[in-house]
DNA sequence: ATCGATGTGGAGGCCATCTCCATTTTCGAC
DNA sequence: GTCGAAAATGGAGATGGCCTCCACATCGAT
């Protein structure tokens, strides 16, 4: 990430009052029926300050994206450091429906983002990668798993997960598609 | 799907003309380049018949995508009714993935509109997710996987492979994906 | 050939997005 | 503490894409 420069105190203050407005709008799914002018005043803060800070929609949402990323990583190391390889990816999985499913109007709206710039967001998701690549190649090593699969595309089928907000059974089709790549990933 | 009225000659071939410079603009990945006003005249015809016949881009992409998923269905009856159960659906998952490569554009683009408006689109789906359903529990009636997966979780599947149009190795891990789906299918 | 019904097209209104800069705030130096 | 340069602010207004509207053209039944 670039922390190429301090940023001065007010500064800061304005960006996390932003960056706080933008989680909440986020989350009870509001940010498609706000105009973004309409946003500003919401985090306390004029357009002109908001377009510094976020030149785009989906700047604000690769920023909101980044926190969720980061717990998510740091749970994927904190099960790494205390389960057996193939049991801490399985619940690394599980875990990361859990976190899907409490933050429902999250998923959807960075979901929708990131079809829209996949690039921008895709970059955002590389600590991500990173954090399912180990636990994959940590259990193909161990011998739990296979170890002629990609670990894109486990990447490939939890973005399925994401993408797929809407469907009216989408907590047991997530689940049923978990269960499926872990027990696909079993098979010599 | 509502074909209420005859539609006039002119206006069926207006249409036509729509419809074709669509598939053209989507499958060469220029569709969100350009106004939406700007492509009336590509196909030749003026913006106020552009909107009559589409109100908005989804509705252009809903129609496109409606010709897309007949062609799969048909596919997938044809695979139904030559192969074992097992068979079929394996066949048919993975003639999805060559489909899909092979009109890389047109998948990207209705990728990225359906998370948009994905209540439109997912409507356009069904057709799609009737024959795969009928593939799985028709393999699963017949012994050759387990029973205990509900169908969508294949359509989330292939969602991800869908919408992760732009990564790298796009290929291998889609096909990774389609064997995880399978070998985790015919666990008991 | 006539005429009512149906379809056409593009000029113009509307409104969300983004820019620009006069004013205000911060903070290091003295 | 206070001064001044640099940084940040915010909202008025320009920009430009989306969509509507209706005078005119085209169709096709009689």
């Amino acid at each position: 990430m670039t922390t190429g420069k301090p940023l001065r105190a007010d500064a800061q203050r304005k960006r996390d009052a932003l960056l706080a407005a933008a989680r909440k709008v986020f989350d009870a799914g509001e940010f498609f029926d706000l105009r973004f002018d309409d946003f500003a005043p919401l985090a306390g803060v004029g357009t002109g300050t908001l377009y510094r800070h976020f030149p785009t929609r989906e700047a604000l949402a690769e920023a909101v994206y980044h926190g969720e990323v980061a717990a998510l990583c740091d749970r994927a190391h904190q099960l790494q450091g205390t389960l057996p390889p193939a049991e801490a990816l399985a619940a690394f999985l599980r875990d990361m429906v859990d976190h899907i499913a409490a933050h429902q109007g999250l998923a959807r709206t960075l979901a929708t983002l990131m079809a829209d710039r996949s690039s921008a967001l895709a970059e955002g998701s590389q600590a991500l990668e990173q954090a399912v690549t180990g636990l994959v190649t940590a259990a193909a090593r161990d011998g739990a798993i296979r170890d002629d699969v990609d670990p894109g595309a486990i990447m490939m089928a939890l973005h399925g997960i994401g993408a797929a907000h809407d469907r009216p059974h989408w907590r047991t089709e997530a689940d049923d598609v978990i269960t499926l790549v872990l027990d696909g990933l079993r098979q010599a």
